[in-house]
DNA sequence: TCAAAATATATACGCGCGTAAAAATATAAT
DNA sequence: ATTATATTTTTACGCGCGTATATATTTTGA
C-alpha cells in the first residue's frame, strides 16, 4: 500500500568556515532572546526585513553600513535563515547536488569530499547524498534535490542499474554534469578516467615483469567502468600478442571484499588459474582475492619467492594497508572533480544548456607496492 | 566574515516499498499533467486538500472510500508531497535523527544501517547525517535536525571532541537517545557496549592462550569508549596478575588505519615491544598494525611459526579481510540498536522526559579469528 | 546646496503545506 | 424516516522566507 513509502532522509550539515560561528557563540549567551525568524532578527536588528532577506542571499548586495549592522547584530544574536523555508520560493539557489553511488565505500567518500571542497570555493553549498547502490534511492535522491531548486547536479550515477530514463528526465530540468561512471547522453558532459588508458597501462607493466595477467571481474558488474576495464584488458592483451583470460565470477550487490574472497578462494583452491598473475577488476574485489590467497598459504608479491601477483585498480584508500600492499592504478580524484565542478559552473554562469555532450576522460597513474 | 558560511548538506531519500512506485511509474505516464502541489492533486482527484493532506499524514484517519479513490488518482498521477513544506508548519513528524559520526567509516556506516532499518519498521522515516568527525558539523546537524521538526533523535557522539553543551542543550528541546558513546548526563539515555567486559573477555583470552598483551592505542583518543577500553585493560591485567603495558601512540583525526601502520611501524622497528602479543584499541587501528607487522616480515598468527599475535576490537566489517583475519570483540550491532530505538519510540509514545537517565550496556563476543 | 542615483522601507503576495473552526454532507443507529 | 455520529468541505490563517512594487530615505556628484 502506498501507505507504507517511508522515505529515509540523510543530511548533514557543515560549517566552511568557523571563526565567525565561535565568536557567535561566546557572545550570544549575554543575550538569550529566542530569535525564531527573520521576522524576529529583523527587529531587534532595527532593519526592515526584505533587506535582511537580500544580505543573506548575497551580503554585497546592501550598503557596507547596512551590512555592518547586520554583522553586528548576528554576533549578539546567532539567528540564521531556515535553510529550506529559504528554497521554498527562491528563483535560483546556490545549492549544488552531489550524488554518489555508495556512502560506505571510501572510496567514493573520498571522491565526494573531493568535488565538496571545489563546490565550496565557488562559493555554492553542497548538498552530498548516497544512493546506498539502490536505483530507487537514486531517483528518490534527484527528486529531493529538486525541491532544494539546485543550481546544478554532480552525479556519480550506480550505473548499469541505474534508471537512465528517469535520470534523463531529472536533467532536462536541473543542470547535470556526470562523473565517475558515463550514462550515454545523459547529462551536460561526463567526466571521468580513461579505462582503456588505465587497463592499458597495468597490463603492460604486469606483462613486461612476469606473465600476463588474467582478468578477475564480476561476471555483471553494476558499474560500467567494469565493462571498459573488460574490453580494455581484451584489447591490450590482444596487441600484446597475449591471450586473454577472462575470471568471471557470480555475484551482486556491493560486498566486493567477500565476492573477491569467496571466488578467489574457489579459483585458487580448484587450480583453474592459468597464471601467476590476477588483475582485478576494482581495489576491493583484490583485497578479497588477497585475503583468500594469504588464508591458502599462497605468497602474493614479486620476486622468486611468491607464487601470485596480484593487482587491482582505483588506489581504494585501503589499497595501502593490505598484506602485501596492492599495486593498482590510481584515479586523477583531484583532475576529475575539479573538472567536474568546473564544468558545471560554467553551465550555470552561461545559464545556457551545453551545445555539444563533452566527454573528458583523465588518465591513470600506476601505483607500484607490493603485491605486482 | 559572516558570508564564507557555507553548510554543506548531506541528503538521501529512500524509498522503502518500491512495488508501488513502479506501478505509479507504470501508469503516469498516460497522463502527463503537471501536478506541482496538493491544490493540484486535490482538484484532480475531486476531493479537498485538507483531506488529501490529512490522508498523508495518516491513510487510516479517512474514511475507506475516501482512501481509495485517493490512492486511485494516485496511481494516475504520481503525487507524492513535497517533504521540507510539510515539516513546515507541523506539530509532530514521524521524522527520526540519526547521527552518526563519521559516514565513511563502514563500522559506522553498519550501524547506521542496522538503527535506520528498526526506525522505518516503526513507522518512522529515517533522517541519517554524518559529522564527518567535525564537532562543529555534528552541531550543525543537530541545527539542521531542528527544522525538520523531528519526533525523536538517535545520536552517537563524535566523543570528547563533542560540544557537550550545545548537545545538551539540543536534547532539551528534542527528545534524544545516545548510542555507542556516551556523553555523561546528556540525552535521555545512553545504550552502548560494556567496555569493561568486551575487553576483559579478550584480555583474558589473551593471557590464557599466550602472553599477556600490550594495549596499543591512542594517547589523546576522540572516543571515549577508547578511553574506557583503556582502564578495563588496566583493570583485568592487574587481576589476572599480570603487569600492564599500555603503547600510547601520537595522532589526531580519523585516519587510524594509518595511525596503526605508522606508529605499528616504529614499535616494531625500535624493539620496544615487551611481549609477542598486542590488543589494540580498536580494528581499524589493528588492521593498520598487521600492516606494519607484514611489512616488517613478522608472521602473525597463533602457532610457533608466528612472531607476534594481533588482536582488535569492534569487529569492523573489514576485519574478515585482513592477512591474518582479525582476532576481534564484536559488539551487538543488533541489540544496541534495537534497544535504542525502542528505547526512542517509548519515549515519544509516552510523550514525557525519562524520570532517570537510563545506561544500558550490552556484552560483546569473542570473535576468534587467524590473528590471535 | 540641490537634484540624481542608489538604497532602504512598507506593504503585499507567493511557495507548499499544516491546521483549526464552522458549515455541509454522508453514514450509522434508532 | 429521523436523529445522532462520523467525515468531508469551506474558509481562513499560519510556518519562514523570497520577491515585487511603490514609497521613503539615504548617499553621491556636481
Amino acid at each position: 500500500m502506498l501507505l507504507s513509502i517511508l522515505p529515509l532522509v540523510e543530511i548533514a550539515i557543515f560549517e566552511g568556515s568557523s571563526a565567525s560561528l565561535k565568536m557567535k557563540r561566546a557572545t550570544c549567551r549575554m543575550s538569550d532572546s529566542k530569535i525564531k525568524n527573520m521576522d524576529d532578527f529583523a527587529t531587534i536588528s532595527g532593519i526592515s526585513r526584505p533587506t535582511i532577506s537580500k544580505y543573506f542571499n548575497d551580503a554585497d548586495s546592501v550598503r557596507k553600513s547596512t551590512r555592518e549592522r547586520i554583522e553586528k547584530a548576528l554576533e549578539l544574536y546567532d539567528y540564521r535563515p531556515n535553510f529550506y523555508a529559504m528554497n521554498q520560493n527562491r528563483r535560483l539557489t546556490k545549492n549544488v547536488g552531489i550524488v554518489i553511488p555508495y556512502m560506505a565505500d571510501p572510496h567514493f567518500a573520498e571522491i565526494a569530499r573531493n568535488v565538496e571542497n571545489h563546490v565550496i570555493e565557488a562559493g555554492y553549498r553542497p548538498v552530498v547524498l548516497g544512493s546506498q547502490g539502490n536505483p530507487e534511492q537514486e531517483i528518490e535522491n534527484l527528486n529531493n534535490l529538486r525541491l532544494l531548486k539546485p543550481a546544478g547536479v554532480l552525479l556519480a550515477p550506480i550505473g548499469r542499474m541505474s534508471d537512465a530514463g528517469r535520470i534523463a528526465d531529472f536533467c532536462k530540468d536541473v543542470p547535470t554534469v556526470l562523473f565517475d561512471a558515463n550514462i550515454e547522453d545523459v547529462g551536460e558532459a561526463f567526466i571521468g578516467m580513461d579505462n582503456n588508458q588505465s587497463i592499458g597501462l597495468i597490463v603492460e607493466y604486469l606483462c613486461r615483469t612476469g606473465e600476463p595477467p588474467a582478468f578477475f571481474e564480476m561476471l555483471t558488474p553494476t558499474n560500467p567502468n567494469a565493462l571498459k576495464r573488460r574490453s580494455a584488458y581484451i584489447k591490450t592483451m590482444d596487441r600484446l600478442g597475449h591471450q586473454p583470460h577472462l575470471i568471471q565470477v557470480k555475484g551482486e550487490g556491493w560486498d566486493f571484499e567477500e565476492i573477491g574472497f569467496r571466488e578467489g578462494s574457489r579459483v585458487i583452491a580448484d587450480r583453474t588459474l592459468l597464471t601467476d598473475t590476477v588483475l582485478c577488476s576494482n581495489d576491493r574485489l583484490a583485497i578479497g582475492f588477497l585475503s583468500a590467497a594469504y588464508q591458502h598459504g599462497l605468497r602474493v608479491g614479486l620476486g622468486a619467492s611468491c607464487a601470485l601477483r596480484v593487482a587491482g585498480h582505483d588506489d581504494h584508500p585501503f589499497s595501502r594497508y593490505t598484506c602485501p600492499t596492492l599495486t593498482t592504478v590510481s584515479q586523477d580524484y583531484a583532475a576529475i572533480s575539479a573538472r567536474s565542478a568546473e564544468t558545471l559552473f560554467a553551465l550555470i554562469d552561461t545559464d545556457q544548456r551545453a551545445s555539444s555532450r563533452e566527454v573528458t576522460l583523465y588518465d591513470g597513474r600506476l601505483v607500484m607496492r607490493g603485491s605486482a
